[in-house]
RNA sequence: CGGGGUGUGGCGCAGUUGGUAGCGCGCUGUGUUUGGGACGCAGAGGUCCCGGGUUCGAGUCCCGGCACCCCGACCA
């Protein structure tokens, strides 16, 4: 027994992130991995990801944008064109100085982000305002030197998409980059069934060369924040870098306004944070690798004989129904193993077919998201594709249901109460409070919480008014989240 | 990059005053089992993290590395 249970979430969430990314075969054990800081994805945490792209692509590609590939090695000098980009970057780079045994005349820099290299090209691509708006999006690794590095939530090198837009007015490029903001807001909850706010960042959390940084934030398990998608409005900073420039319709020369926005593995680390149990992974059906695991029971050959070919004509009805299915035929492995393991895995529904099942012609379901017997209800055959395709739908809203629950639960609004503010952000929940986004008033917040501002939430609760700001008490016009983060 | 911890079959661990490595799980074969993590029997599997040193002899003692985990500073 204990071996097959993981560290309770409750009792240390690091330990439990860490031991069920290996136990559901997400990733093989970072031990094992020979490369430092870098995660080998297994070929089930995979198909999760093979999920989330897919959901996004189909968005991308609905709002108008085309996929590239750049080159994964981008000339130092790129890099250096944008100031307060490679300010913020070159910390973390993975530089090439050599190839084919030659050392390089200038090194390259394996991509930490596609800004510059992409500016490059579209400084050759546009001309015209007839050019624009150019809406292109990546989908690739990138690398980013890191001390100190966890599966999904922050490893050396990870995958994601990256979309590059160009535009003609700073308006056209603000308005993509709230739509990219919306459409990864609404991938997260309708998909990923995570609860996310959307928001900006304060000038301090602003990415590195952007004018503006925008994000989706989501409460994790443990109440910590993590950042799982941005959206930036980059201005006229690398237009200017790199000289992307168009003739508008008065034949006069004017620099593009460009935006960049990217999710990544991470997501996969705020599934796993937002919705994982003490028995494992909890899956949001739409983006479960397997929807469904059907499990036959039986105690000897001739129970076998009656058992399986029922077994296998729901596993085919239900496939035929749309639902991923799989079906578990192991030998010499007990029922109760099976369904630990499936849980393990995150599969929001199972379906039990035994013995008195086939007498009966009944099977049970299970359902991932309500733990035990509750869960578990038997139904006719007959009757199982439609009450799973039901339950799926009932198991993914209750999914967002339940992280929207835990996260209000977590969140406080604080005026003008520094002691309960940092009693609340050090307590290791989140607050909303006036703020003033005063770089020195971010910097006393971060020594006394550990913590700094998530974002000034779209969706301001008391929109158009002011009110104290939480460190300098100056009248401030915006509210700000303040959270301990990943 | 600082502080702490751990490195021994695939995994989790034991290994006494230094004497040449063992347990549980898993794995292979086999038989009985199978409605919430089954059991018997028979097997396979080890550069004891790496490199030096002390010693007749090192998993054990000394020195130096490396890796991983946890806690802090930097970050999608």
């Amino acid at each position: 027994m204990s071996d097959y249970a993981v560290t309770p979430r409750s009792e240390d969430f690091s330990a439990w992130y860490n031991e069920i990314v290996v136990k559901s075969d997400l990733v093989d054990s970072p031990e094992r991995t020979p490369v430092r800081g870098c995660m080998i994805i297994k070929p089930y945490g995979y198909e999760i990801w093979e999920g989330i792209r897919n959901g996004l692509d189909q968005r991308f590609k609905a709002t108008g944008h085309q996929n590239a590939y750049f080159p994964l090695f981008i000339p130092m000098s790129f890099l250096q064109k944008e100031a307060d980009h490679v300010e913020g970057f070159a910390p973390e780079l993975a530089v090439v100085t050599h190839g084919g045994g030659k050392e390089l005349e200038e090194p390259y820099v394996v991509r930490p982000t596609s800004e510059t290299i992409i500016g490059d090209a579209m400084s050759r691509w546009i001309q015209s305002y007839r050019d624009l708006p150019l809406l292109l999006n990546q989908w690739a690794n990138v690398v980013r030197w890191e001390k100190r590095t966890r599966p999904f939530l922050r490893t050396s090198e990870f995958l994601w998409q990256e979309g590059h837009t160009a535009h003609a007015t700073f308006d056209d490029a603000q308005a993509e980059t709230m739509q990219m903001l919306d459409i990864y807001a609404d991938f997260a909850i309708n998909e990923a069934a995570i609860p996310v706010i959307k928001g900006q960042k304060s000038d301090q959390e602003r990415f590195a060369g952007a004018h503006a940084s925008y994000t989706i934030e989501a409460m994790m398990g443990d109440g910590k924040a993590l950042q799982a998608g941005t959206s930036h409005n980059l201005g006229q900073n690398f237009a200017k870098a790199f000289d992307i420039t168009y003739t508008d319709v008065n034949n006069e020369p004017q620099h593009c306004w460009t935006t960049s926005w990217g999710v990544s593995t991470r997501m996969i680390g705020a599934i796993i944070m937002a919705h994982g149990d003490d028995k494992g992974l909890r899956l949001p059906p739409r983006l479960a690798p397997i929807q469904a695991v059907v499990v036959p029971i039986w105690k000897n050959e001739s129970e076998a004989a009656v058992v399986l070919p029922v077994a296998q004509e729901l596993a085919a009805k239900l496939r035929e129904a749309g639902v991923r299915l799989h079906i578990d035929t192991r030998e010499g492995l007990s029922p109760g193993f099976k369904y630990n393991d499936w849980e393990m895995r995150g599969v929001p529904m199972r379906v039990e077919v035994g013995p008195k099942d086939v007498q009966n012609g009944t099977a049970a379901i299970a359902r991932r998201d309500i733990p035990g017997r509750e869960g578990k209800q038997f139904v006719e055959q007959s009757l199982v594709v439609a009450r799973v395709l039901t339950l799926l739908d009932e198991v993914q809203a209750g999914l967002l249901q339940q992280a929207t629950a835990f996260r209000d639960s977590h969140l406080h609004e604080v005026v003008g109460d520094y002691d309960r503010f940092t009693e609340i952000v050090r307590g290791g929940e989140w607050a909303l409070t006036w703020f003033s986004g005063e770089a020195e008033a971010e910097a006393k917040i971060k020594e006394d919480c550990q913590a700094v501002s998530r974002c000034f939430p779209l969706e301001q609760p008391y929109a158009g008014q002011s009110g104290p700001c939480i460190v300098t008490g100056k009248p401030a016009t915006r509210m700000a989240y303040f959270a301990k983060a990943y």
